[in-house]
DNA sequence: TTGTAATCTGCAATCGTCTGCACTGGTACA
DNA sequence: TGTACCAGTGCAGACGATTGCAGATTACAA
């Protein structure tokens, strides 16, 4: 097996006769050097092709300059998106980022975080899996004092500093929006009901009924457990209810699509029989046919504000205290909620 | 500012009264020991919670367990799907992944490389930028011996292992497929000239016009760098062509799906005036209206083949002579190639 | 010639873990 | 009583980079 060899700081120090510590002082540009020393030392590093072993360096300084970052999943395009902002900017600030996925399992989860302090970085960016009902990993976290912040799927109660996207404000444009198109007769499709969105997305939807003076009707709140299989059932038991409701928001836009690709097979013209909406904006809303009204959340924008307040704290840039950064979200009409004068 | 504090060998041993090497014996298990001290320290570091310190043990065996993993865009669904098949196997075989996106920029890949190796990752895994024509960057990593596996995007010259997809077959399938619909004057829409899958996929485009006796004409193909407006001034041209062509077979989806748009937009129907087709499968080609034509890449497949291939060669499990894993692709004919009796 | 400061360089310890070797104390046998 | 052996444990050095302090060299002044 081939093994790279790196070249390392003793190397130089032997080839010209000087000690080791002479050699990092020079690549440090130290005052104390002798000027002429220090030009020999490093054409002769630049010769050799010399890089600093970063493992070394953290260990010494007890620093690793690298970030943990934890998602659901990395084929998403939005956590994809965040990741990418993450990336950016923590390369900014000379910090690198591993990145693991936790498949929505929170064993997976766990298992991440165990690695991921094991490998001594310097804080944590977790988005919660689907699964994580219990919060002591958090806790524990917490306890050893290791810095993290939560994004998008975070556990309120936890006094960590969290991102967030105004998930309340976003469900309620999206209702009111329907509203306005003049429906009635809502369904909001949730996920499993103990996730952090599928409530804040629901209390939105709630709030700008209430607006309308429509009272919470539970049989226009459906639940699925996200997986194609479930969506489609809802998406038949949407058809069969009666009256047949007006306009159907979907807690994902990934919901809505298979929603809509069911009743398109079931030939039910979308938004005539019935308007549908979305949540995340995702590529695939925008050139379904017809195209899904969603709302848009800016995942690379998310991810940088969450790294960024990290290593703000990291750097002591930042207070110690929690802080809670909320995006707003912007609603994005298309055919899919289109309001027809002659229902 | 926090400073998360791990437990140590050192204070374990000080809590017992024993030495820093004994406590290291007992975590290992070592059979030199009395087990009722090993029973002791086991106990003890479970209770102070102790987590080994990755970095140290790096530094020590001269080996991360971390491989570092370099795409042009986590955001392509594609590469998303890469790097899920990369993490999930390296995991399984106690491998971290430290991931990098190049942005499509030769010189961010060169500075990913750089403080990759520097981290001291035990191997690479990498898909080349847009930009990258020159290797010498591959070679440097070659001639210093640093193990490294290229997918997808290589370079073909230099003597590493490779998984790459049979871009040519895929390309041939497509358009034999569009010949199969009677269309013969067919448009090939390629990416910039020195691109690895443009010259790979108007290979198999021209190898299947060949077969059908039709001679290479220049007019027909296409190039787009690839932006929006680019695609876009493309499918115009196109539709300006005469005598238009009757199909168009774009190099990756997106620029199929800027077609598609654009021409929507123009009122042109598809496929009754022209048939179009891409290639890769994007979530999004299946939802769009009319669904895309197109060659499914299995992504997470290649993440998988390259990170087993290249920790089988660290782990010595597998020959240090570079092969090519070579993956075959699946036509998947959607409407948007459908053939029409009467055209 | 000696003293002293200024300049330059090396030693040694440190970060946390691992391991070859040496040491201790005990038992068994001659 | 001496020797040999064994289990059980600790010491010290290594991985590579950094840094306070001490030591060495030089130059210059007294």
């Amino acid at each position: 097996m081939k093994r790279g060899h790196q070249i390392t700081m003793k190397e130089i120090a032997k080839k010209l006769g000087v000690s080791v510590s002479t050699i990092s002082r020079a690549l440090k540009d130290s005052p104390e050097l002798h000027p002429e020393t220090k030009r020999k030392i490093v054409e002769m590093a630049k010769e050799m092709n010399y890089q600093p072993n970063l493992l070394a360096q953290s260990l010494r300084i007890s620093r690793s300059k690298t970030l943990g970052v934890i998602v659901p999943e990395i084929t998403s395009h939005f956590f994809a998106s965040c990741i990418s902002g993450i990336q950016d900017y923590a390369n900014k600030r000379g910090y690198n980022v591993m990145i693991c996925q936790s498949n929505e399992s929170i064993d997976q989860e766990k298992a991440n975080i165990r690695t991921l302090v094991s490998s001594q970085v310097d804080g944590l960016l977790i988005s919660l899996s689907r699964e994580t009902n219990k919060f002591d990993h958090l806790y524990e976290l917490y306890n050893r004092e290791i810095n993290f912040v939560l994004f998008d799927r975070v556990h309120e109660e936890i006094p960590v500093s969290k991102v967030t996207f105004n998930d309340v404000g976003g469900a309620y444009q999206v209702t009111h929006h329907l509203l306005e198109g003049n429906n009635r007769r809502i369904v909001y499709v949730s996920g499993p009901e103990d996730l952090y969105i599928s409530k804040k997305r629901k209390e939105g939807y709630l709030k700008a009924l209430a607006e309308y003076g429509i009272e919470n009707d539970p049989l226009l709140i459906k639940i699925s457990d996200l997986t194609l299989e479930d969506n489609v059932r809802v998406a038949r038991e949407i058809t069969e209810m009666d009256p047949r409701p007006d306009a159907v928001f979907c807690m994902i836009d990934p919901v809505a699509v298979d929603v809509l690709t069911e009743w398109k097979s079931m030939g039910i013209k979308i938004p005539e029989d019935m308007a549908l909406a979305g949540f995340t904006n995702n590529p695939t809303s925008a050139v379904i046919e017809p195209p899904l009204t969603t709302v848009a959340q800016p995942g690379y924008e998310m991810g940088k504000l969450a790294v960024t307040h990290l290593l703000d704290q990291l750097d002591g840039l930042a207070s110690e205290d929690p802080i809670s950064i909320v995006l707003e979200t912007t609603l994005v009409p298309r055919k899919s909620s289109q309001h027809f004068q002659v229902k």
